[in-house]
RNA sequence: CGGGGCGUAGCUCAGCCAGGUUAGAGUGCUCGGUUCGGGACUGAGAGGUCGGUGGUUCAAAUCCACUCGCCCCGACCA
């Protein structure tokens, strides 16, 4: 029987082939990584998918504190006069902001916001520990919730309220911060790549793209398996805006007062999200084992208490051929048949199932089998502890590959707007052209097929063709496409 | 915030158009038996303010109005 056609197929999830959103979704939801929540545009983050955030969230933190940073905490609460201070900043977010308008049943004198990003708290208390240039850089970060009104909010991709962490630093010289933002994006690149298996696009936004405040922004951008592209972090670069806009200054080498050149570079939760919809298949999710929670899962096999208990005895080895530190394994000694547990742990993504049996234990075996292809092999209960870490590393770096493969299948460069409109009519992927960096330019795409630009890549240079839109001298190549 | 779709058991849904016994199915859940190498079978059982409010009616899951929520597509949006 065809697995659709099995009972109860349908209550599992959609196709992914046939409805992205939905399979996604159910994905989510039955994978247990979150779950729609009693407030509207808030969700419940579940162990599983808390646990996954856990594993990216250390890995990130490791790499922000070896790279000079300190962790602070600032409050959720920013009074509106702060964040009014800026005004293209206060023009880009006011329409998110989610207000604190009463204490203690009395209205108070000053609303106080919610935080959706805490550039202005930062400016705000920052003033108060930078009076020198003894004092710079200052380099901090905080890991956080933030609020945001979103109109239209998904599971892991936007939500009113999120968790990230929000790094912002201070810097004696401009070309000091510009570096800063290109480090921190590169952190970020090693987390989609290293960590998360997911190749990313580095590059500038345009100017309509940027951050609310910003001189220039940067971000990594990695495609889904829709094609579409999803902005996983970003990186900006302030100059003076913030440190004028808070008369933050400091006494420079020649006594004189300067104002401190800052950035910010944040990374969310979305990138939960970015991970099940880069990796997973109709079976579900497809954790890369550097950030799974669960890297092996363990099926003991029996059909009787004689049985179940020389499966137990020889369980004993392999956990302690795979009791590492380094490796994250569960065995599964629930009452259900192995078929229901094997779909189960697949729909979650483990990246290895370790299946002991009477017949592996004849041999002194254990069967591996590979998430990525259903691939089976024996091995010997000695070997695991080689086996086991090894299978891994494969399998990270083969999803990366996977995905790579995939985005530069779905990559095209193309030089006239007829072809870009044709592309995304009848397509998805990536669309790199010239550009001469308008405005009007992305407006113009946006109607016509919804793609906006999504970055201008870090190694691109200046094209020998016009602006494939307008027809202009191109100053640079852009990539476009569909994003969430 | 605009357009479309949908709210009935934990989940997926039927029933509504054409109002009429005690509101159903599958799956899940609890207990028992047989099973167990790709989503088992079987017996018994628990589980529902039919999203909410108001209206029409002898009678509303079903018709009407309002409202709340969710999903999709847009707009908006680091």
């Amino acid at each position: 029987m065809a697995e659709e056609e099995k009972p109860g197929f349908v209550d599992k999830i959609r196709k992914q082939s046939e409805d992205f959103p939905g399979w996604y979704n159910d994905v989510v939801r039955k994978a247990q990584l979150a779950d729609y929540s009693p407030v509207k545009g808030c969700m419940v983050i579940r162990p599983y998918g808390y646990a996954l955030w856990e594993n990216v969230r250390d890995a990130l933190d490791d790499l922000i504190k070896k790279t000079g940073h300190e962790n602070w905490y600032f409050p959720a609460l920013i009074p509106l006069s702060f964040l009014e201070k800026e005004a293209k900043h206060v023009e880009g977010f006011k329409h998110e902001f989610q207000t604190v308008t009463h204490g203690g049943g009395k209205e108070l004198d000053e609303p106080l916001v919610l935080r959706p990003t805490s550039e202005t708290m930062l400016a705000s208390v920052l003033k108060n520990y930078i009076q020198s240039y003894r004092d710079l850089p200052m380099l901090t970060n905080q890991w956080n919730n933030v609020f945001r009104w979103e109109l239209r909010t998904r599971l892991f991709l936007r939500t009113r309220e999120f968790l990230w962490q929000e790094g912002h630093t201070f810097h004696e010289t401009a070309a000091e911060a510009e570096q800063e933002v290109d480090a921190m994006l590169d952190c970020y690149r090693q987390i989609a790549e290293d960590w998360c298996a997911m190749p990313v696009l580095l590059g500038r936004k345009s100017e309509s793209e940027k951050f609310a405040g910003a001189q220039y922004s940067k971000s990594i951008e990695a495609m889904m398996k829709d094609g579409k592209a999803l902005q996983s972090a970003t990186s900006h670069y302030f100059g003076e805006n913030f440190s004028r806009a808070y008369d933050l200054t400091f006494t420079g080498r020649s006594n004189v007062r300067e104002y401190p050149h800052s950035t910010s570079w944040g990374l969310s939760t979305r990138i939960v999200g970015a991970v099940v919809m880069a990796h997973g298949d109709e079976s579900g999710l497809q954790l890369p084992p550097r950030i799974a929670p669960i890297q092996v899962v363990v099926i003991p096999i029996f059909r009787s208490d004689t049985e179940r208990a020389q499966v137990e005895a020889a369980l004993a080895p392999v956990l302690k051929a795979l009791d590492d530190d380094d490796l994250r394994v569960r065995v599964d000694w629930r009452d259900e048949r192995p078929g229901f547990k094997f779909n189960e742990w697949e729909l979650k993504g483990v990246p290895i199932r370790l299946e002991v049996g009477p017949r592996d234990l004849a041999k002194g075996e254990v069967t591996l089998v590979q998430r990525l292809d259903r691939s089976k092999q024996s091995v010997p209960i000695g070997d695991l502890p080689v086996v086991i870490p090894a299978m891994l590393r494969r399998i990270q770096a083969a999803l990366f590959d996977r995905a790579l493969e995939f985005r530069n299948a779905h990559t095209v460069r193309l030089d006239s707007l007829e072809d870009l409109v044709r592309f995304f009519d009848e397509s998805v992927g990536f669309v790199i052209t010239p550009w001469c960096e308008r405005p009007e330019d992305e407006a113009i795409v946006k109607q016509k097929t919804t793609a906006t630009t999504r970055v201008i890549p870090r190694e691109s240079t200046r094209p020998e063709k016009p602006c494939a839109i307008c027809g202009g001298p191109a100053t640079t190549e852009v990539v476009w496409a569909k994003a969430y």
